[in-house]
DNA sequence: TCTGGGGTCCTAGGACCC
DNA sequence: TCTGGGGTCCTAGGACCC
């Protein structure tokens, strides 16, 4: 049987997820900003509409934001992955194999759904469900590979007489889409790519679709020769259910201040490192090898630059915060200099294995490593709870470096001080 | 003054081995 | 005054994604 994949997207996701909590903001523009209230990473149709860019710093339009009444968000991931969890479980209940691809996105396997009724109108069922059980709307695209299937999505988006599904099964519709579509909308090719296909005389999804694939893996890579056979409908990926073990985890932020002192940034080291950790933790894996790395201001071209990067091997992996912060602020010692600005500063962990399957090396001997499952766990529960919080001296009690978040909304459906109230 | 954070995959090139 | 060839492993860096 011929594979059909569905891409579900929600529609301007953080800012719908604002929109559900606030009605007195239907119709008005709406954008949410990044961490540190940086950049814009999330409009509202009505402020796509004024032309309002994604990623662009908000100080550089923060007039033009004021003057157009736009209301103006801070992240609130608690929010936004809490209703993201509900999205996904009613594409769950509506198709067998479900793919989470990221916070507002999944591919849907719909294989053998056209026995009973028609794509399309499958499709709008799940808009409808969704729509009716969480208040967010979601676009579909239907396709016979994951690549068409979010050339269909897009299209979904774009054209609203779509009615927010478009299938396309059928080649004579691909082609007809293909044509109209430039080379940088399609999924996999980024702007290095796009740039250097036009210099090649390939404009559109259609000129690259009639490409020869030999030649493009030459000339370009592996990776756009898939995107190739899959804009001709010859699936090259397929749907991942079970989530791959992660190979890395990254904590990092810019601070709400620059940072001078090695005190400052020893906290702030200490602090993504534990946090890096409870996640390798909730990953049910351990770390053998840890790096941080310190950022002055790239921007600032008049500013002194200084980004180290170092890391070290860990004697034995471990999932244990305190070896972990250990490792870390002795990294800090042999990189840290003064005089510097510091903007923002991240801990790496990398070279994972499964809790409890390390062989330790034969010579690696003697002191036993400070290590207790139980307290670790005490402090993830005590911490998941969300009744205070246990940490580390290290981390600092003021952390008077941590991000900005000027206009950060409630946790509505996270937290019981914040539930919205019915009058 | 003010520019996010967290990931993946692929490739090239060096180190090392036989 | 000459200095192979081929394989593997590791790392850094580039490109992409949301």
């Amino acid at each position: 049987m011929k594979p059909v994949f569905a891409l579900v997207d929600c529609n301007n996701f953080y800012a719908s997820c604002e929109r559900l909590f606030r009605p007195d903001l239907a119709g008005r523009p709406i954008v949410v900003l990044s961490n540190n209230d940086g950049c814009i990473v999330a409009r509202s149709a009505e402020a796509k509409a004024l032309g309002i860019k994604m990623g662009v710093p908000v100080y550089q339009v923060e007039r033009y934001l004021q003057q157009q009444g736009v209301a103006i968000f801070s992240s609130n991931y608690a929010l936004y992955a809490d209703i993201s969890a509900r999205v996904m479980s009613i594409l769950e209940q509506l198709a067998p194999r479900v793919e989470i691809y990221s916070i507002d996105e999944a591919f849907l396997d719909l294989t053998g759904v056209a026995a009973s009724t028609s794509l399309s109108e499958f499709g709008s069922q799940i808009r409808q469900t969704v729509g009716q059980h969480t208040g967010i709307r979601v676009c579909v695209g239907i396709a016979p590979t994951k690549t068409l299937a979010k050339l269909a999505n897009h299209a979904a988006k774009q054209y609203p007489a779509t009615g927010g599904v478009v299938d396309l099964t059928d080649p004579a519709r691909q082609s007809r889409l293909l044509a109209l579509v430039p080379v940088n909308d399609i999924w996999g090719v980024g702007r290095r790519l796009s740039q250097r296909l036009q210099a090649d005389g390939i404009r559109t999804a259609l000129d690259l679709a009639a490409a020869d694939p030999k030649s493009i893996r030459q000339q370009y890579s592996v990776v756009l020769e898939r995107t190739l056979r899959e804009l001709n409908g010859e699936p090259c990926l397929s749907l991942e259910e079970v989530t791959p073990t992660k190979q890395q985890i990254i904590c990092s932020r810019s601070f709400g201040q620059r940072i001078t002192t090695f005190q400052e940034m020893r906290e702030a080291i200490c602090e993504y490192t534990s946090r890096a950790a409870e996640k390798l933790r909730q990953e049910k894996r351990i770390a053998k090898r840890l790096s941080i790395f310190l950022r002055t201001n790239r921007f600032n071209a008049s500013e002194p630059q200084y980004m180290p990067s170092p890391g070290a091997e860990l004697p034995i992996p471990t999932d244990d915060t305190r070896e972990l912060v250990a490792a870390a602020a002795r990294l800090l010692r042999t990189c840290w200099k003064d005089g510097y600005r510091y903007m923002k500063a991240g801990v790496m962990l990398t070279d994972f294995y499964e809790t409890g399957s390390f062989q330790p090396d034969l010579f690696s001997s003697g002191s036993a490593p400070l290590r207790s499952k139980a307290l670790m766990s005490v402090l993830d529960t005590i911490n998941q709870g969300g009744h205070g919080r246990v940490f580390l001296a290290g981390q600092g009690l003021h952390q008077t470096w941590s991000m900005q978040r000027r206009s950060l909304s409630p946790a509505y459906t996270t937290r019981w001080q914040d539930l919205p109230v019915a009058k």
